[in-house]
DNA sequence: ACCGGTAGTTAGCAACACTGAATAGCAAGA
DNA sequence: TCTTGCTATTCAGTGTTGCTAACTACCGGT
C-alpha cells in the first residue's frame, strides 16, 4: 500500500472501523473483510485488531464473545453511546478537513488553468 | 485542538503544506500564518518547522535563504517537480480516502433515518 | 496426521504531530 | 541602556498510530 495511504489511515481509520461498526455490530475477521470490500484492500489483520484493542479499553464500544461453527470464538463489537458521540465528533473533524482540503485543492486546479 | 484533529492531519498536512508551496512559494513563519488563515488555528509552529526539514531533505522543495527585514534570514521554500509528483499522489489518495468515508457516512445517515 | 481457512494476540518498528524551550535578529519604548 | 515584542528557526522528548511478522488456537476435509 502506498505510504501516504498509510499516513493517510492515522486518525481516520478508527472513525472508519467506527462507521462499520454503526452500521451494524461485528467482529474482527468480519470488519477486515468489510474493509476489503469497501475498497481498503490492503489493511493488514493485526492493524484492525490492535484498533479494536484500543476503542474497547477506551470504552467506546462493547464486547460480546460467541462462540464460532469454524474457529475460535469472535469478538463480537457493539458502538455504544461513547462510541457514538465519538463518531459525531469525527464526522465534525472530517468534514472541517474535508472543506479545507477541497477548497485548496480547487484554488489550485484554477491557478493552474489560468497558468496553461 | 482536538485530539482527533491531532491524529487526522497525520498524513494529510503534508499534503496541505505542499499544497500551499503550490499556490507560491513561503517560508515556515508565513506558512504557518497562512495555514491559520486557512482555518487550521492551532497548528503548532515547530510542527510546521520540522515538517518542512523533512519535506526538504526527501528533495520535494527548493530552498534559498532570503535576508529578511525584521528577523533572521528566511528560508523560501519552493515546490520542485518531485514535490509536484508527490502532490498529485496526494491528491489520489485523498480522492480515495475521501470518496470511501462519504460513503460510510452517507449510509450511516441513511441508516439513521430509517430508523426513526 | 496434515493442511487450509477462520479468529485473535503480541512484540517491535517507523512515521508523524505536539510540547516546550532555546537561539537569533531587529525595532520601538521605558 | 535595558527590555519588551515581533519575526524566524531549531531541537529534544513524548504519545499515538498503522505495519510487519510471528505465534496461538479451533475446526473440517483429505
Amino acid at each position: 500500500m502506498g505510504k501516504q495511504t498509510t499516513e493517510m489511515l492515522k486518525g481516520t481509520l478508527e472513525g472508519i472501523v467506527l462507521a462499520i461498526l454503526a452500521v451494524s455490530p461485528a467482529y474482527g475477521y468480519e470488519i477486515t473483510a468489510r474493509l476489503r470490500d469497501e475498497g481498503f484492500s490492503d489493511i493488514a489483520e493485526g492493524t484492525v485488531y490492535a484498533l479494536l484493542v484500543r476503542i474497547e479499553q477506551r470504552g467506546l464500544v462493547d464486547v460480546e464473545k460467541v462462540p464460532s461453527e469454524k474457529g475460535p470464538p469472535r469478538k463480537v463489537y457493539t458502538i455504544n453511546a461513547a462510541g457514538g458521540a465519538y463518531l459525531e465528533e469525527f464526522w465534525r473533524t472530517w468534514s472541517f478537513l474535508a472543506e479545507r482540503i477541497e477548497q485548496l485543492h480547487e484554488r489550485i486546479e484554477r491557478t493552474n488553468e489560468e497558468g496553461e
